[in-house]
DNA sequence: CGTTATCTTGACGTACATCAAATGTCGTGG
DNA sequence: CCACGACATTTGATGTACGTCAAGATAACG
């Protein structure tokens, strides 16, 4: 629980967030439901296969979401962001977990109270369904990266999703955060970290991108990366 | 337009589709938004980049849910069937292509009239969200099995989730009806046809599995299956 | 300024793709 | 009923993109 006053108003991730689906007037009522918590980085705070009791709204940092099979190879899913919202589900368990890469700040709702939420406020049940149906269109997007596309083609398409992610003009030539590690993008991408590795020097030798860091990257011919992001250049 | 006079009350696929939500006593207003049509096998009745001023509504048959590439690379992200609802987009576009493998049957909903549902009939926005919550766990297990599964883990999971969405007791050895062809089921999974092949015929070495004929499998060792399909097994 | 984790680079292996041919299946018409 | 052609599936031989193993190079950190 935030000690502050009103710490829905204040929240930077409200605009971006279903939370804005509820009025400044039932902001309380947000509030009352929600309790703000801080993850440290490299802790978990969903585990695939435990009681879905509560959800959560992602309003700092970055997460992986992700699944293990028995013998630890990983899937990652998807990185949750500010605005982010984690949990819906219908099982009685999450079906993936959750894990901080930096630290990570999230409201959290339980289940129940969450559910009264959506019955008295409707805009925020559909504000939901409009993100599932995004986070459906990225998840079939990603399907076809995992199952049909080559090394070089993942990664200029990770490369292209990161930068819009934050750019909204094209041509911006700002360097790109990846605040994941080379093991993160590779269980993202279905590759090694070596092949991930191997092919972002390729990039750079095909003067596509600059690595100006080991956590960073500067797109510098935007045509090109989309062309082989789809596979249409070699 | 169905020409009958309670199309809606006499459909096969409501119970389980999202149109269950609706009391019989509206039955009507959801009949009149409604248009029931016929896809032959092999036709497309949704195409990826078309305006979707249309979602469907699955009453019969079985469609491929895919993706393509530029070059003609497709990946397949699903198979639907009665009761399933698509095209739940926020673009303005599809964002995949549906083709008919058999002769399929939908109800098509026009966008404004399908909206107007949705503010009348809440029950039913919130069963599309828990439909739409269960495709994106479907669609996050498919990730896994696209990118870090191997060809047999492939093929001994796509055949359990066949046999699970019929059958609901285990040990069940009826044969399991597969109307899609080897090809669509390598575009499925990321594989070739002919990997899918050698694939089957090796479990059906393995004796896990039995071809009755090309179009349906029986599954004989169902523990075992299990146990492949998460690598536990070699 | 060593210590440790992460990243890069290289040499080699392999699971699956590709290419090619044989076999099976099914509808059509003689 | 059988012959035929078109197409799907199976099976085999070979290639290759990416994985694995191993060693340095960088960067993070006390």
């Amino acid at each position: 629980m935030a000690g502050k006053i009103d710490p829905c108003g204040a929240c930077d991730a409200r605009p971006n967030s279903v939370c804005s689906a509820i009025e400044d007037t039932d902001l309380a009522r947000l509030a009352a439901a929600a309790t703000s918590t801080r993850i440290e980085a490299g802790r978990s705070f969903i585990n695939e296969g435990d009681p879905a009791d509560s959800f959560f709204n992602m309003t700092g940092g970055t997460a992986t979401l992700y699944k293990l099979l028995p013998d630890g190879r990983r899937q990652i899913t998807g990185f949750a962001r500010a605005g982010d919202f984690l949990g819906l589900a219908v099982s009685s368990t999450y079906a993936f977990s959750a894990e901080a890469i930096d630290t990570v700040r999230v409201c959290r709702f339980p289940r129940r109270k969450m559910m009264e939420l959506l019955d008295d406020f409707p805009a925020m049940e559909r504000r939901l369904l409009a993100r599932a149906s995004n986070e459906l269109v990225a998840a079939q997007e990603q399907m076809l990266l995992l199952g049909r596309k080559t090394a070089k083609e993942r990664v200029a398409s990770f490369l292209l999703a990161q930068y819009s992610r934050t750019r909204k003009c094209a041509h911006d030539a700002s360097p790109i955060d990846l605040p994941m590690t080379r093991s993160d993008i590779g269980d993202y991408l279905g590759l090694t970290i070596e092949t991930v590795s191997r092919t972002f020097t390729r990039l750079r030798k095909d003067a596509v991108i600059e690595l100006p860091s080991t956590d960073s990257v500067i797109i510098t011919d935007h045509d090109q990366l989309l062309e082989m992001a789809e596979g249409s250049s070699s």
